[in-house]
DNA sequence: CAAGAATTTAAACACTTGTTTAAAACAGTT
DNA sequence: AACTGTTTTAAACAAGTGTTTAAATTCTTG
């Protein structure tokens, strides 16, 4: 009598089709945001009819929050995988900014599509997702407080401390078309940029967090 | 016969209604971006028929553009001001910090709208407004290259060096809905962590910039 | 194979989009 | 007042929007 969709029955082979129009979901908001792009574009883009975006995920904007809410989620995780690991504080933060350079390097429209789409009603999601708890659950926070203690570190405030890395690592991409259209820069000149750029902030977050004593 | 709009004409007063839409349109672009508003809403906000939006401007696009253009002007002359002063180099980059931060508190929607319209094919010219030449002609880059030379400056390419004061300024009012969702910040503690955080960068890119010789 | 459920399709729905048209209202000059 | 050109309006245009419907197809299982 009645159909409700797919997510009630779940077939074995977890419909392929369903993933196809996720990952198209994806690269189209991606690239146009929820606002740049129509369901039909999607749909065009999986290869699949209009109508199976609304059957599977009930809503454009539906299909939208479990994007954004996913990518939110890799780019978090990009973040923490380094800080569980058990190094020394000044390693972990110097290979922090390695990991975030290379990831983002393989995801470049990441940051700006956070960034803009987070302000979206749509994405309101960032509050329950707990993640600066998850980060302090990795003990990262603990270490920085002692080595502040132990006058190895800066005492700067964690917020801060955060939002100077994130900052130093994500803006390069965030501003990539910027930089390039102001100093009319090639891909790859731009790429040669940022590997050198990548040691300047190093070495400045380095320096500045954790100083030589005399 | 025929009506070829009223930028022909230039009536005497400067037609005020044409200066609505225009300050609706920025206003409405920054919120909503291009695609996430229309024609009809910029009207209203102006307290205007939707027709007159292209009666002045020829069409959204064409009125986005003169928006976008005159946004990125802004954004620009807001950097540059400071290094036309005579005053040393050192002073130039702290005031230029200050002046930044001071600049997007009262335009803190500024970045994210200019990072992620720029994209859009309507927002091209930034090719065309000579930004690195125009800050060149401040004579800012050649008093850099003297203190580097002197040895007053970490040897530090230009570019980078811009990335890097561009970044630690803007990046905290781009990414400022992150931040407040993350570490659940309200308005007024967000602008208490942002006093704050200018200070930290300030220290942090004086120190790296203009290191103390030992 | 046949019955029933799950998937896919084309078509339609009501509504909004950017833009244009043609008539109306306004202004200024003689 | 009548004619001028300019500004404003309501209405219409075709095209595109998100979403739904109902029929067609495919798949699964008895």
């Amino acid at each position: 009598m009645f159909n409700f969709g797919p997510e009630m029955t779940k077939t074995p082979k977890d419909s392929s089709t369903e993933e196809k129009i996720k990952e198209a979901a994806r690269r189209v908001f991606m690239a146009k945001g929820f606002d740049g792009c129509s369901s039909r574009e999607i749909a065009r883009e999986a290869g699949m009819n209009v109508a199976l975006v609304n059957y599977y995920f009930r809503s454009k904007s539906q299909l939208f929050q479990l994007i954004f809410r996913s990518t939110l989620e890799d780019f978090l995780l990009s973040m923490m995988d380094i800080f569980e690991s058990d190094m020394p504080l000044e390693n972990k933060v110097r290979i922090f900014i390695e990991r975030e350079y290379e990831f983002l390097s393989r995801h470049p429209e990441m940051p700006v599509f956070i960034m803009s789409e987070i302000r979206r009603e749509d994405a309101c999601e960032i509050n329950n997702m707990n993640m600066v708890e998850r980060i302090a659950a990795t003990g990262v926070f603990d270490e920085a407080l002692k080595a502040q203690e132990e006058g190895r570190m800066r005492k700067i405030d964690i917020i801060s401390t955060m939002i100077i890395m994130m900052a130093n690592c994500q803006f390069p991409f965030l501003a990539s078309p910027l930089i390039k259209g102001m100093h009319k820069l090639t891909d790859e000149q731009f790429e040669q940029q940022l590997l050198l750029h990548k040691q300047y902030v190093t070495e400045m977050m380095m320096g500045y967090l954790f100083p030589v004593k005399q």
